[in-house]
DNA sequence: ACCAAAGTGACAGTGACTGTCAACCGACTG
DNA sequence: CAGTCGGTTGACAGTCACTGTCACTTTGGT
């Protein structure tokens, strides 16, 4: 029954009509995006400015003008409301057709360089909802679990596709340790005081797991 | 004021002392780890029968005949009772000399190997815990969030140790993507339907990484 | 205009978590 | 062995995140 479940993060609840393009076509949808944009803006800015803690789901919802009821429909939990990301959906909706014309470690490279530049054009939001991740616990933590579905997610789509040249095993070992290696970047990223290199720290990132993992130390013994 | 972490997972509050040998000398102590193995027990017990969220707080610590502010007290928060790990402490206390023999990949190997051999003491105990980690999202999520505290803490001593030929930057991203691998094998493993051979699958986890990262595939254009 | 479907807000209820405080117990002192 | 000191425990009260439900409204198609 009633239990603070934390993790319908990855529940995106605009999905429903499963776009292609920029801008979505129903009116419907463009202003449940347009409220969801501005819900999760002044939620940010109520955390920032009076700490997580200290600022409950109902005052969010009313500084938005909506009922707290909506703002959970939107994002299931209080962490939601930073840790979802509308560009996420962007990445998978991408991923197939990168996935068709590199093999897995290029197309997460480029994929990366996407990702970043659409987090590039607000670098100020970015910084913001970085802050807040890992500032408060419970947020990393929600965090965590939806790069963690995203790392599920795109090892299907990378084993599942034509070029597949991975089993879904061995894909999801492969993304899981890229994935681990960006969001190691993303923390040695905001403890340097988030400059505006996000993106070239991530690329660093694949780059010196390369190195170190070619290294032939092979199993001791 | 009043708000549901969900974080302090790691915070193992046995360990003030700092203990060296298998068994620690306080009485206290060693009656606070025995209540915390039977707490734990009882939990998981009453977890998988009848389920994460039908389950209080409450109703575990009467089952345990403690208080419930005790188990608080131990674990932090609900999802601690699952994805607290005593030997998490073992393996931070054995980092420092196994970095201190052997390069960071090989001694995340060895270590590997160490902690996959004590909870394939009780197996049948760490594959409770697994079913109910990837069954439940919160305790997911409180998982990953300690495996992140994981990989900060053991960067750490891999840069500041005296063999250290990392800085902690680009320690931070190895081990990252090292723990990221096993997650992912993990994974496989609980989806395989959890056999006998969890140290191994996730061994063979850093051995696709490092071929499949070794592939000199440079960045695009 | 009419209708079906989907979204919204109001409401009540559960239980996870916090802070506090008095009672208590194990560990060292004389 | 008595004394006492520091840390541990349990009781208690309070807050708020989250769930389920339902009547009401809005939207998109006919």
């Amino acid at each position: 029954m009633g239990e603070q479940v934390h993790a319908p993060v990855t529940a995106y609840p605009a999905q429903a009509g499963g776009e292609t393009g920029a801008t979505p076509a129903g009116l419907r949808e463009r202003k449940k995006a347009l409220a969801m944009r501005r819900i999760q803006q002044v939620a940010i800015e109520l955390f920032e400015r009076d700490g997580f803690a200290a600022v409950s789901v109902e005052q969010v919802a009313e500084a938005a003008e909506v009922s707290p009821s909506s703002v959970y429909r939107y994002f299931g939990t209080k962490e939601g409301l930073v840790v979802h990301d509308e560009h996420d959906a962007v990445l998978l909706a991408l991923a197939p057709s990168l996935l068709a014309e590199h093999d897995l470690v290029t197309a997460f490279d480029l994929g990366l360089r996407l990702i970043g530049a659409e987090h590039g054009i607000d670098l100020e939001r970015t910084r913001r909802r970085t802050r807040l991740w890992f500032t408060v616990p419970s947020i990393r933590a929600a965090g965590l679990l939806m790069a963690d579905e995203m790392t599920d997610a795109l090892a299907h789509l990378a084993s599942s596709g034509p070029r597949a040249d991975h089993t879904f095993s061995q894909a999801r070992v492969v993304v899981g340790s890229l994935v681990g290696a960006v969001m190691a970047a993303l923390h040695q990223w905001y403890d340097d005081g988030m400059p505006e290199d996000m993106v070239d720290r991530m690329l660093e990132a694949v780059a010196t797991v390369r190195q170190a993992m070619s290294r032939p130390t092979g199993p001791p013994q």
